[in-house]
Parts: C-alpha cells; structure tokens; sequence
RNA sequence: GGGGCGGUAACUCAAUGGUAGAGUCCUGGCCUUUUAAGCCAGUUGUUGAGGGUUCGAGCCCCUCCCGCCUCACCA
C-alpha cells in the first residue's frame, strides 16, 4: 500500500510544512514537546460549567486540535479529550503577539488554553482563551474529519488512526471494558475466585483446535500455546477450590474469518457440586447482568440471508425478520438499540432450551436415535453434504450445522449432545451416547459451551484413547484423585461483545486483530 | 486453500485504450462570536508491485502483494 509506506509519507510535503512549523516554535524558543500541562477541567466539563447566571469559570483544558476555523483576528478551534469536545475562541486583542502563534498550530496538534467559559451567540459552549500552549506539534496528518476513514485495513492496522476518526469504534472498546469487567464483578461477587493457568503448556489440551508452537530455549522443549485453559482449571477443582474462573486469552492456528480470530478471549468458570443445569442459569444470568451494565439489553438482530424460521409452532419469542443494522458502523447504530425494540434480540427472560437431536429434527433434518452411526451416515449422503470424513461425530456435526444453526436466531441452549462429540463431558444417567451438556448460540453464533464436567477417571482415559494417542496422562491422573462432580461453562468474550455491540466482525471488537505483516513497511 | 469483488492525491471518490480529475485537506490573501464558516488565488500522484500486448495502458493479458465477501477447514 503506498499510503502505508513510510518512506512515501517521510517524503510528504505536508509533514514537511508541519516540521518547519515546529521548529517555528523552536526558533522563538517554545518547546513543542513541552513535558506537562495541569488541566483542571475536562472538555465536557468546561462545557457544562458554562452558566447563563453565575460567573465565568475559569478553566484549564487540554486535547488534540479536531477544527481550525481562522475569523479575521479571530480564530475558534475545537478540541477533543478523552470525555469530548469543546470549542475554543482566540482573539488578538486578547493574546496580543502570541495569537500570531496560532498560524503554527495544526490539526492533531494538542494544545492546553487557559481562559473562561462562555456562550457563543449561536449557542456553543466556548472556552475563551486568554492564554495557549502547544502540547504536541503533530507531524502527520489525520484522515478527514468529515470524511473520516473508512479504509477497513488502514483501520485495522493502525487502529490509533481509527479510535481518532470513528467515535463509535471508540464506543465499542468502552462497552468491552465494561462489559469484562461486570463479568469479573458479577463472578467474584458470587464467591468465584479469578485464577491464572499456563499459557504455555507441553500439551494443548481442552479443545480439539490446531495450537500454536514454540520453543523453550533453557529446558530445550517445545512448548503449546494454549488453547483452552479447561484441563487445569479442573485440576484446581481437584486441588480443592471449588468456585474458580479464568478470563483470557486462547490461541488457536486455524483459519480466520468474522467469527473467528487466532487469538481470542475466553471465560471458563468451574463450579463444584453443580452442573451443567446451573451452568444454562449462570449463563443467562451473567449475559444478562453484562448486558444491562453495558446498556445493551435489547441488541439489534444482524440482517441475515435467509431470515430464521421458529424451531417450534409456539414460539413467539423469537424475532423472525432481521431489520437492523448489519455493520457496527451503520449511523443510526445507537439509536436501533435504544429506540427500535421491536427488531432487537431479547437477552432477558429464559432461554429456549433444545436438545440436539430435536434441534436438527426441527430445522427439517432426519429424525436421528443417539448412537445410530450408520443411519447418520445414510442421512449425510443424503442430504447431499459433502464430507471426506467417515466419522460419526463429524457426520452429526455437518448435520446439525446444515438444518439447526442456520435457525438458530437466539438465544438458545442447544442441549444433551453426543457423546462423541464431547470428550470431557459426563454421560447422562441412563443414556450413555448423551452428555449432559449444552451450548447457547446467538445469532447463529456459538457463545457459550457448558457441560457437566467428567470426572470418572478411566471413562476419561478410554474416551482421551479413542481420540488420539498423546493424552495428558498427568490430567487423568489428577482425576484419579478424585475430582468432586462439577460443572464448567466456557463464553467466547468477543462474541459476547459483538453481540452486545452488534458487531459484524470479530476484527471489530479486538482492538488489534491479527494481520498479515504489511509487506512494503518491512 | 478454492471462488468473487476491490486497491487511483493525506482522506472520500471519479475517469470509452487517447493530456490522471473533483470535493475535502494543504499553501497564500481578506474577514474580531464562527462551527462541514465564507470569499479569492494556488499546490498536491511510482493509479498496490512487477512483467506483457499496443503508436499509446488507471483501463486489456500474466505473475505477485494486501484487504473484504464467500466456500472449505474448525468439539
């Protein structure tokens, strides 16, 4: 890309005129990297404190040039803080020699003015400056303040420059903020402790994804990348603890799309003496409690394709037409969340809960007896899906992705799956091709995964055996020790919060997702 | 990895195979309550990279790079 090489923007002219006005500064003896400023008021601060009876308020504000707008011997500029904008009003008479300044400064630039606040004759909140100083003379210019910037992978790459241009891309990091720290708040008020598990383990465990490797150069061996946290945090439940959860991140080397990203944020709560029943409330009510603290209750319902069909005749809780938004960027966003109820996604209340067979049975799929690996066969030719594979977990996976995902509009606990598709779940009573477990999807999207946690060590051993060769020996062996029954719940943090934000890419709730190296800066 | 779409000025975008443009930005001038300020004048390019066809390529062909969408892969 020309516009991301460096040695094109050095060779700028415009960078150029903005180097001979920092050393302007420089030549009358003004440090334009001076080391501080004490600011006593926020942007939005000064605004407020502007009174129509009391006094002014003097104030001292600092932040980064957005407007310039020259008035004869006047000049207003806007700045911008963390908490927002305010205008800013220059008068020669005012400032004498130093307004001359003024023609030295840019915009990007930070300033700190000192002065009163005060209303404009059109109405806006003004600080009127009876002193300036530069901050930080800005050398490259920013993208255009009307036009913004829209360039996806400019946006991705260097995301400073977007968190400048966009203010709704600034709006869905704060909402992640809020939305991982009510979580944290929520679990450890319920007596959960936060805990931290080896990124870096000689055996990735926990989930069936490709990991990342590295090497350890002391112990010379090669070291995983996590890929889920979930064999040692159960081995904590071993240890004795009975509530723990950990929230960070997982790494797996697989593909990239919207849904996914290599490296990505993951909740995994244990609870002992519980199971993946209380697992379906603690979901519910956890989304619920980051929902409402992320002012996000009711979420705009991403426009799909084809829009999702009711899984049962009854079921007038689902929002069948997809009218809002598809793109986190859309506008009108904030308004859809707040004021259009009727097409948002209802997060409160009880979930729909179907177990697995009945989900692909209702989206029109075949009617599927647990265990029954050559009928699943039969159905997958059938149906026309194209598979290498000739395992029977894969066959019921491809089945439920063609007739059941696609009409999972949400939320809903998908419940009761296969055996073989689940591991390190505990058979249900009396059923044995059955686990207890569920996942919740949302907008046709997996969110959270949750089961009850096996912990009979040698049907762990034999279902590990029938896997793969390289199991985690030290992981049954903890088992053998006795772990007490438990249950564990997993939630994709990022698709949490595309949800609650009404993101349309995982790339747009991380704030640096992983690219491609730009080839022409190396 | 397959398929589709795209990459042109700092930003947002135009341009039948025939002199690379507009708006914003930027530079200079006027204007002491403007706010997408206004008025006047002016500057801005390795058209993602490399090769080919052609009298002539932003446009057609080939290779490559990057992004987006989609399929495949993915407990």
């Amino acid at each position: 890309m020309t516009e991301n090489n460096p040695e094109v923007i050095e060779k700028s002219d415009k960078i150029e005129i903005r180097r001979g006005k920092r050393d302007k500064f420089r030549e009358i003896g003004i440090d334009p990297y001076p080391p501080r400023f004490e600011k006593t008021f926020s942007c939005s601060k000064a605004r407020e404190s502007v009174s129509e009876t009391e006094p002014h308020e003097h104030v001292a504000v600092a932040g980064r040039i957005r407007s310039i707008r020259e008035h004869g011997k006047s000049t207003f500029a806007t700045i911008e803080d963390e908490s927002g904008k305010v205008q800013i009003y220059f008068r020669k008479n005012d400032l004498t020699e130093k307004y001359d300044y003024i023609k030295f400064l840019d915009i990007g630039d930070f300033i700190g003015v000192k002065g009163y606040t005060f209303r404009t004759r059109m109405g806006e909140p003004t600080v009127h400056a009876e002193d300036f100083e530069i901050l930080s003379k800005s050398l490259q210019p920013l993208p255009s303040e009307w036009y913004g910037l829209e360039n996806k992978e400019i946006r991705y790459r260097k995301r400073y420059l977007d968190l400048i241009s966009n203010p709704e891309v600034r709006e869905v990091f704060k909402k992640r903020a809020v939305i991982v720290s009510s979580i944290r708040q929520f679990l450890i008020e319920r007596g959960f402790m936060e805990v931290e598990t080896p990124m870096m383990q000689a055996l990735a465990g926990g989930a069936a994804a490709k990991p990342f490797m590295t090497h350890h150069n002391a112990l010379d061996i090669d070291l995983y990348l996590r890929i889920a946290p979930e064999l040692y945090l159960k081995r904590l439940i071993v240890g004795g603890f009975e509530k723990v959860f950990e929230l960070n991140r997982n790494f797996r080397n697989e593909g990239m799309d919207r849904n996914h990203n290599p490296e990505f944020t993951m909740l995994e709560i244990y609870q002992a003496y519980a199971d993946y029943n209380s697992m379906m409330d603690l979901t519910e009510e956890l989304v619920r409690y980051a929902a409402e603290k992320a002012n996000a209750y009711r979420v705009p319902l991403e426009a799909r394709a084809s829009a999702p069909v009711p899984l049962s005749k009854n079921d007038n809780e689902l929002p069948l037409e997809a009218r809002a938004p598809s793109h986190m960027l859309d506008k009108h966003f904030m308004e859809v969340i707040s004021d259009d109820k009727s097409s948002s996604l209802k997060l409160d209340g009880p979930w729909q809960r179907i177990p697995f067979f009945e989900a692909i049975r209702l989206g029109g799929g075949p009617d599927l007896k647990p265990g029954d690996a050559a009928k699943a066969e039969a159905a997958v030719k059938e149906c026309g899906i194209e598979t290498e594979s000739r395992e029977y977990a894969d066959h019921l996976d491809s089945l439920f992705e063609r007739f059941a995902e696609p009409h999972l509009a949400g939320p809903v606990f998908i419940t009761d799956y296969p055996t073989a598709l689940s591991p390190l779940a505990k058979r249900k009573p009396g059923e044995p091709e059955l686990v207890e477990r569920f996942e919740a999807y949302v907008r046709g999207m997996e969110i959270a995964n949750a089961f009850s946690e096996l912990n009979d060590p040698d049907d762990q051993e034999a279902r590990f055996r029938a896997q793969s060769d390289r199991i985690d020996e030290d992981y049954v062996s903890a088992l053998r020790a006795g772990m007490p029954p438990a249950g564990g719940l997993g939630i994709g943090i990022d698709r949490l919060v595309m949800i609650l934000t009404g993101a349309h890419s995982i790339r747009d709730v991380i704030l640096f997702p992983t690219m491609r190296p730009d080839s022409k800066s190396d």
